[in-house]
DNA sequence: CCGGATGACTTGAAGCGTCAACTAAGTGGG
DNA sequence: CCCACTTAGTTGACGCTTCAAGTCATCCGG
């Protein structure tokens, strides 16, 4: 960090809390909504999403982890909490012992069902509905660039 | 939450794809930065930075907790811990016995200003520099919009 | 085909955030 | 004045995330 900072102008910084505020709230009232209607939390609804949709509704784990923008050692702790749940089942891969394969149980796929419409309307609500269908594409734009700055490994 | 449920068109579900991926990740990789160089979360920067630029470098609790974006109770702990370490003092206000007012020490002062310039640096390198100006500005509008449906209570 | 390196998780401990309960200080109607 | 109510903040327990360490499987060079 040697050399001149480059301090953030006005309007650089005025985005910024903007930005800043909204990375923290957002995720707490999702997180809010989903655990008052369906006991879930906005991270395990997105892995329960990520296996239903999947193959087989099963996905290993590292997989997983990355779809749902976690640690491996998250969702591992998460996968098996729903486990003792009884919403995913957990098996070593045939061909590769190291790897686990994590599948969503009937009764799993249930809650999500249960969940889903609820979690969207709540999207829809506090972000899609807010915005036009122009800064819908720009807010898409812009959160990739930054995303792409964040976390080079995963073009979107 | 009955009725039918309008589900996301495939460019909303992408956007908020896009959007979620970076609420997820903005924080991890801002909060690790300030840890590595400062041994401070991003929160604790923010109780810092926010007494720093006040008048006297104090503080209401409540006050605090509004522009950190945190709960009271929250901040009521990251205080205890940030006066332990000697950054921040804390005594009722001579007026009314009920209001805790939080100050900045000289040392939590230095701790702020030199972790300053990594953080602003930071936040240029992941979401300023990747942006146009005229993105910049589409950015706050569209936050601010978003937050305002999320957090109505606080005009931006 | 053996042994070290790598890969894919899992685990336990430590720290942080949330929730609910609690304390203490002001306020206000009767 | 008082007692109930509200406001401001603190606290403790609990659950979740992270970090570092550990396990077990597979790969690969000799």
């Amino acid at each position: 960090m040697a050399g001149e900072t480059e301090w953030l102008e006005p309007d650089e910084l005025a985005t910024w809390m903007s930005l800043a505020a909204l990375m923290f709230k957002l995720p707490g009232v999702l997180d809010y909504q989903l655990q008052r209607d369906s006991g879930l939390t906005h991270f395990e609804y997105l892995v329960l999403a990520g296996l239903s949709e999947s193959p087989g509704r099963s996905r290993r784990m590292s997989d997983l982890a990355g779809f749902a923008n976690g640690s491996l050692s998250r969702l591992s702790h998460v996968v098996k909490r729903l486990e003792q749940r009884g919403f995913v089942d957990r098996r070593p891969a045939e061909d590769d012992g190291r790897i686990t394969v994590a599948t969503i149980t009937d009764s799993g796929y249930e809650v999500l069902v249960a969940a889903a419409p609820g979690h969207v309307t709540t999207v829809r609500e506090y972000v899609i509905a807010g915005l036009t269908p122009e800064q819908l594409a720009q807010l898409k734009v812009i959160a990739d660039q930054i995303l792409s700055r964040v976390d080079p490994g995963k073009p979107c």
